[in-house]
DNA sequence: ATATTTAAAGATAGTTTTGTCTTTTATTTT
DNA sequence: AAAATAAAAGACAAAACTATCTTTAAATAT
């Protein structure tokens, strides 16, 4: 549904908000392990993210690291996709026409629109801190399981 | 939602499925620029929904072309996402867990599977031929509005 | 038989996404 | 002030996706 870019970032963020704070500060690195992610990749979209502080802050040397606010981690995680600007993608025609409205519908429009607005809804509706609780109880996980060879 | 290979692929099919027949066979030609995606791209989609003829048939020269039988027509479209392997979209997990199930779920796992068996469904139990009703009265697109520069 | 038509197949190239590695900058600790 | 730490930033590379162009093969029509 979503790049790898969007779901690393759902996952660091909520992996954040459930972990740090500003006196629990989390290195990239502990980060990255813990969500099952690319490093250097995960650094990248991170400095996304913390872009004008509006999803996470990042306080840079020693005892440094990302952590959130409890005012950011009540956002929606539609916050999220949006700063990565995959909010569209909630938008998008199945069939990928760039109109596709009540007014110009592709043929699956009809059916489609019974079911966006619940995702959109999804995203709009769950916020940021409510994703925290289930993992921190182990009832939740938030990394891949390693493929074996 | 999909890759332009589906996107394109969903499109042509759908118009093979109103506008052809075994008498009135299409051109790549023709199916391309009605869908308004590019020709040798959806000719190679379309060889492989050709493969076997599981979704459509194609036969070379003169008076050649696509077209669909009318028990083709009828399958669902979910068909044409697994020929291509894109069903699986429709199973991912939203923050990219290789495993996300009731059993080890991710966070949004509980709020995803109020929706995902209706997008699943959508697709089981939409057919080819359902779609194609609308495009001929005019009631619906598939085509793209061709952008201005 | 030959020429024509049309899809199949192959080669190649551009673009985007994903990923890695190195250098720089800011902050803190010593 | 110097050293250490951690994110920021930049360069680069691999892979996947999208797209175009050319050649080949099959079927039909002349």
């Amino acid at each position: 549904m979503f790049t790898k870019t969007t779901e690393y970032a759902l996952r660091a963020v909520i992996y954040i908000a459930g972990k740090g704070s500003e006196e629990k500060k989390l290195s990239i690195q502990e980060i990255a392990h813990a969500i099952n992610a690319p490093q250097h990749f995960t650094a990248k979209i991170l400095q996304q993210l913390s872009a004008e502080n509006k999803v996470i802050s990042s306080v840079r040397g020693p005892n440094g690291g990302f952590f959130m606010t409890m005012k950011t981690k009540k956002k929606p995680i539609m916050e999220i996709l949006k700063l990565l600007g995959e909010d569209v993608v909630l938008d998008k025609c199945v069939l990928g026409l760039n109109e596709c409205s009540g007014k110009r519908p592709c043929p699956l429009h009809v059916q489609y629109i019974q079911i966006r607005p619940q995702l959109r809804e999804m995203f709009k509706s769950t916020k940021i801190i409510d994703l925290t609780n289930d993992i921190e109880l182990g009832k939740a996980f938030i990394r891949s399981v390693s493929k074996k060879k």
